[in-house]
DNA sequence: TCGCTATATGGCGATTAAGCAAATTAAATT
DNA sequence: AATTTAATTTGCTTAATCGCCATATAGCGA
Protein backbone atom coordinates (compact mmCIF):
# COMPACT_ATOMS: atom_id res chain seq x y z
CA UNK A 1 0.00 0.00 0.00
CA UNK A 2 1.63 2.95 -0.89
CA UNK A 3 0.61 4.93 1.88
CA UNK A 4 -0.84 8.19 0.67
CA UNK A 5 -0.77 11.50 2.54
CA UNK A 6 -1.87 10.79 5.59
CA UNK A 7 -3.25 14.38 6.65
CA UNK A 8 -2.85 18.10 5.85
CA UNK A 9 -2.36 17.33 2.48
CA UNK A 10 -0.91 20.44 0.25
CA UNK A 11 -3.34 20.46 -2.67
CA UNK A 12 -4.85 23.63 -4.14
CA UNK A 13 -8.18 23.17 -3.67
CA UNK A 14 -10.31 23.53 -6.50
CA UNK A 15 -12.79 26.54 -7.78
CA UNK A 16 -15.63 24.46 -6.54
CA UNK A 17 -14.97 23.34 -3.00
CA UNK A 18 -13.34 27.28 -2.73
CA UNK A 19 -16.80 28.11 -3.45
CA UNK A 20 -18.73 25.95 -1.25
CA UNK A 21 -16.00 27.08 2.01
CA UNK A 22 -16.67 30.56 1.25
CA UNK A 23 -20.25 30.28 1.64
CA UNK A 24 -19.92 28.36 4.57
CA UNK A 25 -17.92 31.36 5.91
CA UNK A 26 -20.03 34.04 4.64
CA UNK A 27 -22.82 32.60 6.72
CA UNK A 28 -20.85 33.40 9.62
CA UNK A 29 -20.03 36.81 8.49
CA UNK A 30 -22.64 38.70 9.32
CA UNK A 31 -23.25 39.96 13.10
CA UNK A 32 -27.25 39.45 12.81
CA UNK A 33 -27.04 36.06 12.06
CA UNK A 34 -24.03 35.54 14.49
CA UNK A 35 -26.58 36.66 16.98
CA UNK A 36 -29.14 34.48 15.72
CA UNK A 37 -26.83 32.14 16.32
CA UNK A 38 -25.73 32.73 19.86
CA UNK A 39 -29.26 32.28 21.02
CA UNK A 40 -29.75 29.22 19.83
CA UNK A 41 -26.86 28.27 21.38
CA UNK A 42 -28.96 28.20 24.36
CA UNK A 43 -31.81 25.98 22.91
CA UNK A 44 -34.12 25.54 20.21
CA UNK A 45 -36.04 28.83 20.00
CA UNK A 46 -39.22 30.00 17.61
CA UNK A 47 -38.89 32.40 14.81
CA UNK A 48 -41.00 34.98 17.23
CA UNK A 49 -38.65 34.07 19.88
CA UNK A 50 -35.49 35.17 17.76
CA UNK A 51 -37.26 38.04 16.57
CA UNK A 52 -37.65 38.98 19.71
CA UNK A 53 -34.23 38.63 21.41
CA UNK A 54 -32.59 39.96 18.20
CA UNK A 55 -34.33 43.00 18.08
CA UNK A 56 -34.74 42.94 14.52
CA UNK A 57 -37.60 42.71 11.84
CA UNK A 58 -39.10 39.53 11.44
CA UNK A 59 -38.69 39.33 7.70
CA UNK A 60 -35.12 40.11 7.89
CA UNK A 61 -34.50 37.20 11.11
CA UNK A 62 -36.56 35.30 8.29
CA UNK A 63 -33.89 35.57 5.49
CA UNK A 64 -30.94 35.13 7.98
CA UNK A 65 -32.23 32.00 8.89
CA UNK A 66 -32.58 30.79 5.72
CA UNK A 67 -29.38 31.70 4.79
CA UNK A 68 -28.31 29.90 7.81
CA UNK A 69 -30.39 26.65 7.12
CA UNK A 70 -28.90 26.77 3.25
CA UNK A 71 -25.75 26.87 4.90
CA UNK A 72 -26.96 23.38 6.94
CA UNK A 73 -26.30 25.05 10.05
CA UNK A 74 -29.56 25.24 11.19
CA UNK A 75 -32.11 23.50 11.40
CA UNK A 76 -36.15 24.17 11.77
CA UNK A 77 -39.36 22.10 13.06
CA UNK A 78 -43.49 23.18 12.94
CA UNK A 79 -45.45 22.80 15.27
CA UNK A 80 -48.64 24.21 14.83
CA UNK A 81 -47.70 27.52 13.70
CA UNK A 82 -44.41 27.89 15.18
CA UNK A 83 -41.06 27.11 13.69
CA UNK A 84 -38.83 26.04 15.93
CA UNK A 85 -35.40 27.07 15.08
CA UNK A 86 -31.84 25.22 16.58
CA UNK A 87 -28.24 24.75 15.55
CA UNK A 88 -28.18 21.67 13.00
CA UNK A 89 -24.19 21.59 13.33
CA UNK A 90 -22.43 21.36 15.89
CA UNK A 91 -19.09 22.40 13.97
CA UNK A 92 -20.84 26.34 14.65
CA UNK A 93 -20.17 25.84 18.01
CA UNK A 94 -16.95 25.27 17.81
CA UNK A 95 -16.02 28.03 15.26
CA UNK A 96 -17.48 30.54 17.10
CA UNK A 97 -15.64 29.28 20.25
CA UNK A 98 -12.19 29.06 18.43
CA UNK A 99 -13.17 32.26 17.12
CA UNK A 100 -14.07 33.81 20.30
CA UNK A 101 -10.92 32.69 22.12
CA UNK A 102 -8.53 34.08 19.35
CA UNK A 103 -9.78 37.43 19.90
CA UNK A 104 -9.65 37.18 23.51
CA UNK A 105 -6.20 36.51 23.16
CA UNK A 106 -5.29 38.86 20.17
CA UNK A 107 -7.12 41.77 22.69
CA UNK A 108 -5.67 40.97 25.40
CA UNK A 109 -2.52 41.33 24.20
CA UNK A 110 -2.89 44.50 22.66
CA UNK A 111 -4.10 46.17 26.31
CA UNK A 112 -1.02 44.76 27.80
CA UNK A 113 1.17 46.17 24.67
CA UNK A 114 -0.70 49.44 25.62
CA UNK A 115 -0.07 49.26 29.43
CA UNK A 116 3.33 50.79 31.13
CA UNK A 117 5.36 49.15 31.56
CA UNK A 118 7.07 49.63 35.14
CA UNK A 119 9.62 47.25 35.43
CA UNK A 120 11.68 47.32 32.55
CA UNK B 1 -18.09 28.33 46.30
CA UNK B 2 -20.95 28.37 44.42
CA UNK B 3 -19.40 26.24 41.25
CA UNK B 4 -20.16 28.68 38.17
CA UNK B 5 -20.72 27.60 34.64
CA UNK B 6 -16.81 26.51 34.11
CA UNK B 7 -17.01 26.03 30.02
CA UNK B 8 -19.37 27.28 27.31
CA UNK B 9 -20.71 30.29 29.22
CA UNK B 10 -24.46 30.56 27.55
CA UNK B 11 -23.90 34.46 27.66
CA UNK B 12 -24.89 36.57 24.95
CA UNK B 13 -21.88 38.31 22.96
CA UNK B 14 -21.77 42.19 22.89
CA UNK B 15 -22.41 44.20 19.58
CA UNK B 16 -18.70 44.77 19.44
CA UNK B 17 -17.82 41.03 20.15
CA UNK B 18 -20.17 39.86 17.02
CA UNK B 19 -19.00 42.76 15.12
CA UNK B 20 -15.03 41.38 15.30
CA UNK B 21 -16.23 37.14 14.94
CA UNK B 22 -18.42 38.52 11.70
CA UNK B 23 -15.65 40.79 10.01
CA UNK B 24 -13.14 37.81 10.96
CA UNK B 25 -15.09 35.27 9.27
CA UNK B 26 -16.05 37.58 6.27
CA UNK B 27 -12.65 37.69 5.38
CA UNK B 28 -13.04 33.98 4.60
CA UNK B 29 -16.15 34.46 2.71
CA UNK B 30 -14.58 35.38 -0.56
CA UNK B 31 -13.12 32.36 -2.88
CA UNK B 32 -9.97 34.23 -4.02
CA UNK B 33 -8.89 35.09 -0.69
CA UNK B 34 -9.53 31.29 0.53
CA UNK B 35 -7.03 30.81 -2.53
CA UNK B 36 -4.66 32.95 -1.37
CA UNK B 37 -4.50 31.04 1.89
CA UNK B 38 -4.61 27.88 0.21
CA UNK B 39 -1.59 28.72 -1.50
CA UNK B 40 0.15 30.42 1.23
CA UNK B 41 -0.15 27.09 3.25
CA UNK B 42 2.16 25.50 1.15
CA UNK B 43 4.38 28.50 2.70
CA UNK B 44 6.05 32.00 2.10
CA UNK B 45 4.85 33.46 -1.32
CA UNK B 46 5.99 37.29 -2.60
CA UNK B 47 2.52 38.73 -3.74
CA UNK B 48 3.51 38.53 -7.60
CA UNK B 49 3.79 34.56 -6.47
CA UNK B 50 -0.24 34.97 -5.49
CA UNK B 51 -0.57 36.93 -8.46
CA UNK B 52 0.39 34.28 -10.87
CA UNK B 53 -0.73 31.05 -8.83
CA UNK B 54 -4.27 33.17 -8.24
CA UNK B 55 -4.82 33.74 -11.59
CA UNK B 56 -6.35 36.93 -10.62
CA UNK B 57 -4.77 41.10 -10.83
CA UNK B 58 -2.52 42.65 -9.41
CA UNK B 59 -4.59 45.10 -7.73
CA UNK B 60 -6.79 42.31 -6.40
CA UNK B 61 -4.42 40.19 -5.19
CA UNK B 62 -3.26 43.11 -3.04
CA UNK B 63 -6.86 44.17 -1.70
CA UNK B 64 -7.87 40.81 -0.93
CA UNK B 65 -4.04 40.60 0.80
CA UNK B 66 -4.95 43.54 2.73
CA UNK B 67 -8.57 42.07 4.24
CA UNK B 68 -6.72 39.08 5.32
CA UNK B 69 -3.71 41.03 7.05
CA UNK B 70 -6.72 43.49 8.73
CA UNK B 71 -8.18 40.54 10.09
CA UNK B 72 -4.82 39.43 11.50
CA UNK B 73 -4.89 36.19 9.22
CA UNK B 74 -1.82 37.11 7.15
CA UNK B 75 1.55 38.85 7.99
CA UNK B 76 3.82 40.22 5.73
CA UNK B 77 7.50 40.61 5.79
CA UNK B 78 9.55 43.36 2.92
CA UNK B 79 12.81 42.13 1.71
CA UNK B 80 14.17 44.22 -1.45
CA UNK B 81 11.36 44.66 -3.86
CA UNK B 82 9.27 42.29 -3.11
CA UNK B 83 6.83 41.56 0.08
CA UNK B 84 6.71 37.94 1.07
CA UNK B 85 3.54 36.73 3.06
CA UNK B 86 2.76 34.30 4.95
CA UNK B 87 -0.03 33.18 7.41
CA UNK B 88 0.53 34.73 11.00
CA UNK B 89 -2.51 32.52 12.22
CA UNK B 90 -2.34 28.89 12.76
CA UNK B 91 -6.35 29.10 13.65
CA UNK B 92 -6.91 29.48 9.91
CA UNK B 93 -5.22 26.16 8.67
CA UNK B 94 -7.70 24.63 11.38
CA UNK B 95 -10.82 26.44 10.19
CA UNK B 96 -10.59 25.40 6.79
CA UNK B 97 -9.64 22.01 7.22
CA UNK B 98 -12.52 21.74 9.80
CA UNK B 99 -15.08 23.40 6.94
CA UNK B 100 -13.80 20.82 4.38
CA UNK B 101 -13.91 17.88 6.73
CA UNK B 102 -17.04 18.94 7.05
CA UNK B 103 -18.43 19.58 3.47
CA UNK B 104 -16.45 16.43 1.96
CA UNK B 105 -18.69 14.32 4.89
CA UNK B 106 -22.26 16.03 3.85
CA UNK B 107 -21.18 15.50 0.35
CA UNK B 108 -20.88 12.00 0.87
CA UNK B 109 -23.92 11.77 2.62
CA UNK B 110 -25.66 13.67 -0.16
CA UNK B 111 -24.05 10.66 -2.87
CA UNK B 112 -24.71 7.98 -0.92
CA UNK B 113 -28.38 9.19 -0.60
CA UNK B 114 -28.86 9.47 -4.19
CA UNK B 115 -27.24 6.34 -4.92
CA UNK B 116 -29.76 3.42 -5.76
CA UNK B 117 -29.67 0.61 -2.51
CA UNK B 118 -30.43 -2.66 -3.71
CA UNK B 119 -30.23 -4.01 0.00
CA UNK B 120 -33.04 -2.79 1.23
C1' DT C 1 19.22 61.17 -11.10
C1' DC C 2 16.69 58.16 -14.20
C1' DG C 3 14.43 54.49 -15.10
C1' DC C 4 12.73 49.64 -13.90
C1' DT C 5 10.36 46.47 -11.06
C1' DA C 6 7.15 45.15 -7.24
C1' DT C 7 3.40 46.54 -4.75
C1' DA C 8 -0.23 49.66 -3.09
C1' DT C 9 -3.98 52.88 -3.82
C1' DG C 10 -7.87 55.37 -5.92
C1' DG C 11 -11.75 55.63 -9.14
C1' DC C 12 -15.47 53.42 -11.80
C1' DG C 13 -19.27 50.23 -13.13
C1' DA C 14 -21.66 46.13 -11.94
C1' DT C 15 -23.21 42.87 -8.61
C1' DT C 16 -24.60 41.59 -4.06
C1' DA C 17 -26.58 42.00 0.42
C1' DA C 18 -29.04 44.37 4.27
C1' DG C 19 -33.00 46.67 6.32
C1' DC C 20 -37.80 48.24 5.88
C1' DA C 21 -42.60 47.83 4.53
C1' DA C 22 -46.28 45.52 2.22
C1' DA C 23 -48.34 41.42 0.33
C1' DT C 24 -48.78 36.36 0.61
C1' DT C 25 -49.05 31.73 2.41
C1' DA C 26 -50.24 28.46 6.10
C1' DA C 27 -52.11 26.62 10.25
C1' DA C 28 -55.20 27.07 14.12
C1' DT C 29 -59.58 29.14 16.20
C1' DT C 30 -64.15 30.70 16.23
C1' DA D 1 -66.04 30.23 5.91
C1' DA D 2 -63.94 34.18 8.23
C1' DT D 3 -60.45 35.68 11.45
C1' DT D 4 -56.26 35.65 13.79
C1' DT D 5 -51.54 34.46 14.39
C1' DA D 6 -46.78 32.98 12.58
C1' DA D 7 -43.74 33.05 9.11
C1' DT D 8 -42.09 33.55 4.29
C1' DT D 9 -41.71 36.12 0.07
C1' DT D 10 -41.41 40.31 -2.74
C1' DG D 11 -40.24 45.02 -3.99
C1' DC D 12 -37.61 48.96 -3.00
C1' DT D 13 -33.58 51.75 -1.46
C1' DT D 14 -29.09 52.13 0.30
C1' DA D 15 -24.58 50.52 1.33
C1' DA D 16 -20.75 47.39 0.65
C1' DT D 17 -17.71 44.71 -2.38
C1' DC D 18 -15.57 42.70 -6.46
C1' DG D 19 -12.81 43.11 -10.59
C1' DC D 20 -10.65 46.13 -13.85
C1' DC D 21 -7.99 50.20 -15.12
C1' DA D 22 -4.98 53.83 -14.26
C1' DT D 23 -1.95 56.04 -11.18
C1' DA D 24 1.15 56.51 -7.19
C1' DT D 25 4.82 54.90 -3.99
C1' DA D 26 9.07 52.55 -2.87
C1' DG D 27 13.42 50.09 -3.47
C1' DC D 28 17.09 48.80 -6.59
C1' DG D 29 20.54 49.28 -10.38
C1' DA D 30 22.67 51.90 -14.18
Amino acid sequence: MPLKKNSASPKQLSDVALELIATRFRALSEPMRLRLLNTLMQGERTVGQLVEASGSGQANVSKHLAVLKDAGMVGTRKEGLSTFCYIADPMVNELCEMMCRRLRGEMEAKARALEFNPDI
